[in-house]
DNA sequence: CCGCGACATCTTTTATAGTTGGCATAATAC
DNA sequence: GTATTATGCCAACTATAAAAGATGTCGCGG
């Protein structure tokens, strides 16, 4: 590989005045100019980021801690928030931490060390403090990972309220919520809570099961389904993530109830499962690009020295009406 | 952020002796040893990567290269993958070109620039030329990338032949085939090719339908679908990526035609959408885990010196048999 | 026509944070 | 007395950036 030496030499000047040419800083005579480009033209040069970045102190890299990549909220989060990095001239490092407390702790050391110029957190299995410490610029996307650290969520007390609100309208006794693992330190548990008090305020009774926290494997959520309608036959409803009820519609239907007339079925998230499925998935969708957009903004603003600690709830959460509710 | 010469300084030895305790080179006392990593737990001291690799011309980075991680192929792929590379001591630098020629070549001069160790290539809308100056440990996922380029792919030919079975045992007669978009030289067209020749030699029609490059957008497929069940009523099968064919399934229930007594659907890739459709697709599954493993292991071999150019077809691809074929 | 400042152009030097090799210098062990 | 262990010191090295310095040219006033 050559370097800005080589195509010092060949141009026949220093090496400092290859850099002005590259960084266009200080006077350079046309000349000179095009006797640098076309030395690099020949050399097929590319600076060399890992020098610059040392001297810059600075990377473009922001590492992107989420549990599971393969898991369609973080998919589809990350192509977002990818392409908006990628726009403001950022580089993303993937990390899935699988929910496991060891990975997550030596992906953040690799992200210290390989000093990221920030990043962004959808998982926490470790201390607020463990992320206190690494004095990084970070935002936590659905998480919340201590007072310094600005968390972006959707608003997720409408969307339990926008969630409750079929099973009302459509008089349901008895919903079954499938919840995640309350563990981890969110805001998105506030949708269950949400959910479960407006069902209350109408006399509808409301079945909590919350997932255990291995309970995240998605072939699992077929035979808890099973188990769950198995131990209260009177559920007439469901709520939980797309990617649950998905299972929930398969198992509904091979088990020759009629969707929304025996059981109704709201999904939360809006990703892929919820389009494809028939009957069309009534769902709660997350406002995936306008989560994005902030998250990317406030963290480069925090990158540039701003000082942002607060809470962001991002607009623009809605219910899409499907057929699986009455 | 404290220096190696911090860590020094309070443990009383030189930068050397630091530098011998950290790499574990030469001779070191107990006694040394333990005053280093004393001073270095007190000052919370990551040793700066950015330097270590400028000296060490190597990395630990990988890039992956593929068009879009919300599509549940790539994002199934990036999970093991990720695991894979992490075990291994590698790290993940996503990159969705978004099919986007400009982005893809914007990547591939970024990745030149920061020294990645090596890329795995899932897509390309550049030519093999670009990638052969490259001079990089470089594989292709399901695509030809020129004649260096070791490519890794699932057994297709096996995989088309799967996917017709099912069609010529339940005495299909016309199947609408709709393909990816062949501008790209990939080794999956294999899949179509064969399908195709399979049902003609049992006088099964197979109408084909090639993506145009810029139809890759999912929300299409249903349009698409509906264009061609229109143009051509006697289609009695389709065949797809189980991302199209999801879209198929929801239609073909919603035009009250039945599954697999009116239509037989068959699809390919075996990501999450196989597994939650109703009612259950026929699919031919690729064997993620033993690609993404090969992948790796050829990668890391080529990084560490390893002369490989043949392609690999990875053993395991498998029909698995669903409630939407006869 | 000379002196001086302003400006253009390019070079020298130092810095980024770590690794490593060579060599010097002890202390300890056998 | 010599081999081994343990550590320090210095310089060279990775590829680049930038502050400071050197040199040259030009215009303008005296």
């Amino acid at each position: 590989m050559p370097t800005i030496k080589d195509v010092a030499e060949l141009s026949g000047v220093c090496v400092t005045t290859v850099s002005r040419v590259l960084n266009k800083r200080g006077y350079i005579s046309k000349e000179t100019y095009d006797k640098v480009y076309d030395a690099m033209d020949k050399l097929d040069y590319q600076p060399n980021q890992l020098a610059r970045n040392m001297f810059r102190q600075r990377t473009n890299f922001i590492g992107l801690l989420i549990p599971d990549i393969s898991h369609p909220f973080f998919a589809e989060m990350a192509h977002h928030i990818e392409i908006l990095l990628f726009n403001r001239g950022y580089k993303m490092i993937l990390c899935n931490t699988q929910k496991n407390d060891a990975r997550e702790q030596d992906y953040l050391n690799m992200l210290r060390q390989n000093k990221v110029d920030g990043a962004i957190v959808g998982t926490h299995m470790l201390e607020t403090s463990d992320y206190k410490k690494l004095s990084l610029p970070i935002i936590g996307l659905d998480v919340f990972l201590g007072d310094s650290i600005p968390t972006v969520c959707a608003n997720h007390i409408l969307g339990g309220k926008l969630a409750a609100k079929p099973f009302i309208d459509g008089s349901a006794r008895c919903v079954l919520q499938i919840k995640g693992n309350h563990d981890i330190k969110s805001p998105v548990w506030m949708r269950n809570s949400v959910f479960a008090s407006e069902l209350g305020e109408h006399n509808i009774r409301c079945i909590d099961y919350e997932l255990k926290e291995n309970e995240f494997y998605r072939e699992q959520y077929y035979d808890l389904i099973d188990d769950m309608l198995k131990q209260y036959p009177e559920i007439d409803g469901i709520f939980s993530t797309d990617a649950v009820v998905a299972y929930g519609i398969k198992y509904v239907l091979e088990h020759k109830k009629r969707i929304p007339d025996d059981i109704m079925i709201v999904g939360y998230d809006g990703v892929e499962a919820s389009k494809t499925s028939y009957p069309a998935l009534s769902y709660v969708e997350q406002p995936f690009e306008a989560l994005s957009e902030t998250i990317v903004d406030v963290l480069l603003r925090k990158i540039d020295g701003e000082s942002i600690t607060n809470n962001i709830t991002v607009d623009g959460i809605r219910y899409v009406e499907g057929n699986t509710t009455r």
